[in-house]
RNA sequence: GGCCCCGUCGUCUAGCCAGGUCUAGGACAUCAGGUUUUCAUCCUGGUAACACGGGUUCAAAUCCCGUCGGGGUCACCA
């Protein structure tokens, strides 16, 4: 099979890849603390590729950097790929031939990798002290030199190295980058090419023999038998270092795809947890976004299908990924867009389904407190009932019915204004709370009865509405007042009403 | 600063490889109108983009060059 990039999709140009290997991806994220959108994009679109392919698609740990390595940082990325729906045929958790899955448990593979590369002299050893390091640095950056390792080390011969680090010495050990030039047949973004006058002699082994990230993954890369590896643009720099170990040691070169990076939202730099909460998943998995909608809504950033279709299901989204299709330049996060394709996607879900999902979200506010009686119950369902149409996500929920769960609604300004909007707004309410049967009738007779009682009293239906729902609710959006009055119930309807009366009585402050 | 990548409505994008069918299509947002007791939903319509300059060509959003702008990367981090 012919090598090519598949960076324009033309119906017959099926191939991404370039052998017939079952296809191997990974998502290989770093335990920082948090899954980052950015991270949580790659993992989705390696998953589709696998997913599309047969293929497998595997999870490893890149947790070579002890210090930042903790149990709770591990769970975070877990859990935040259950909750995407993208399981992992090989990982910490569900195990695998190629394991173990986590780079900190992976050393003694290192090993015998860093002793051939030592040997065959690929690998250098430098002596340089950290100061000379800095300070190299610090002239470059004044006299506009790249900043760049001089090699000095490179001329330390054989022998006196070995002396060296036979009296003590501990060298830290850098990539001998050749002569020439590496070319990267990106299938994101096509040819690449690089000189090598350009790349630095990097360290890859540390004083202490622990391989730097560069190196640990291509040699995860070749162990795991990895065939394409799609990441972010930010790798495509380290891409080209990697590919001069892989042909250092002989082995073939996975395919490489270099994601274009999720921006801030003024379009100013890649996302960062400090500065963007919205670079974090766990921000979405607390409003609880629809995953289905989350996950079409990350599939359309910085890909897309056609130039119509947006909504798709996950079986859809398998079925039609291509990484022919990625774009090349970055993306703003656009929240509004996710908010409308998840309030969609709620809408189109039976109430059945939403119910538990808002339930659980007043159980954990305080809301309600389980176990929930019977009356409890009936209520949170009638408010699934009332506010389903308007979630966005089903956390929302919870801002959506506090005014149900107060002793007293608090008064929006809005409110309150149309509450004293006028003199006659006092006697109305009570006069209306006065007829509330208990338990209150169907919403429907309700309004019929409204709509008398106004017509009785000579007054617009608007009239009559505005100052209830305030009374009421405490606001002036909401389900239908009929139904947040049978959601409150006859005891409660009249509580507020008269309550509301005293505020429209009351002088403005 | 070196190297690398990118540049279509406010945002995400289709179109670019194989130049004409593009008076540039869709979605979100926004504006106006309709439905509605509010909000939401739903329906209808509108505003809004090929970064700039050259070149090639009968013809350029599409090809080439340059400029400008944005981003990435340059740790004994990943």
């Amino acid at each position: 099979m012919q090598i090519r990039s598949a960076r324009f999709d033309s119906g017959w140009r099926l191939s991404e890849t370039h052998t017939m290997k079952p296809v191997r991806v990974r998502f290989a994220p770093s335990p920082t603390g948090y899954l980052h959108v950015g991270g949580a994009r790659t993992a989705l679109f390696n998953w589709f590729y696998a997913r599309q392919q047969g293929g497998s698609f595997v999870l490893r740990m890149e947790d070579t950097d002890a210090a930042r390595n903790t149990d709770a940082a591990r769970q975070t990325i877990f859990e935040g790929l259950r909750w995407l729906g993208l399981d992992p045929d090989e990982g910490p958790e569900q195990g695998g031939l190629f394991g173990p899955y986590s780079q900190s448990e992976r050393q003694p593979i290192y090993a015998a990798t860093i002793a051939e590369l030592k040997a065959s002299g690929v690998l250098y050893p430098c002596f340089c002290p950290r100061e000379r390091l800095a300070s190299l640095r610090t002239t470059q950056e004044a006299t506009r030199q790249p900043f760049r390792y001089d090699r000095a080390c490179r001329a330390v011969s054989a022998a006196d190295a070995a002396s060296r680090i036979a009296a003590g010495e501990v060298p830290a050990w850098r990539l001998r980058v050749p002569e020439g030039k590496t070319v990267l047949d990106d299938l994101v973004r096509g040819e690449i090419t690089v000189e090598h006058a350009d790349i630095e002699d990097i360290i890859l082994v540390r004083g202490d023999g622990t391989p730097i990230y560069n190196l640990a993954v291509v040699i995860d890369d070749h162990s795991m038998g990895i065939t394409h590896v799609l990441r972010g643009e930010d790798h495509l720099t380290n891409c080209f270092k990697q590919i001069i170990i892989f042909k250092a040691m002989g082995w073939e070169v996975p395919r490489y795809g270099h994601l274009p990076l999720i921006l801030g939202p003024a379009g100013e730099g890649k996302l960062s947890k400090r500065k963007h909460p919205e670079a974090a998943l766990e921000h979405y998995q607390a409003r609880d976004y629809h995953p289905e909608a989350f996950i079409n809504w990350l599939a359309l950033i910085g890909w897309s299908f056609d130039d119509k279709t947006e909504l798709m299901t996950r079986a859809e989204l398998v079925e039609r990924f291509s990484i022919g299709r990625i774009n090349k330049s970055g993306a703003r996060l656009n929240i509004e867009k996710l908010a409308s394709i998840s309030g969609d996607y709620i809408r189109r879900m039976p109430l059945a389904e939403v119910l538990p999902r808002v339930r659980q979200h007043l159980v954990k506010a305080g809301l309600v407190a389980e176990p929930l009686s019977a009356a409890a119950e009936a209520q949170v369902a009638a408010i699934a009932a009332a506010e389903h149409e308007r979630l966005k996500a089903f956390g929302d929920i919870v801002e959506f019915s506090r005014w149900v769960f107060a002793a007293q609604p608090t008064m929006e300004e809005k409110a309150l204004k149309n509450l004293k909007k006028d003199a006659a707004n006092a006697a109305m309410l009570r006069d209306w709370a006065a007829t509330l049967a208990d338990p209150l009738p169907l919403t429907a007779d309700m309004e019929a009865a409204a709509r008398e009682f106004c017509t009785a009293r000579g007054i617009g239906f608007g009239v009559f509405v505005h100052p209830v729902r305030a009374a009421l609710t405490g606001r002036t959006a909401g389900p239908p007042l009929f139904d947040c009055a049978r959601i409150l119930g006859a005891v409660r309807c009249r509580e507020r009403l008269l309550r509301g009366a005293d505020l429209a009585a009351s002088e403005p402050a």
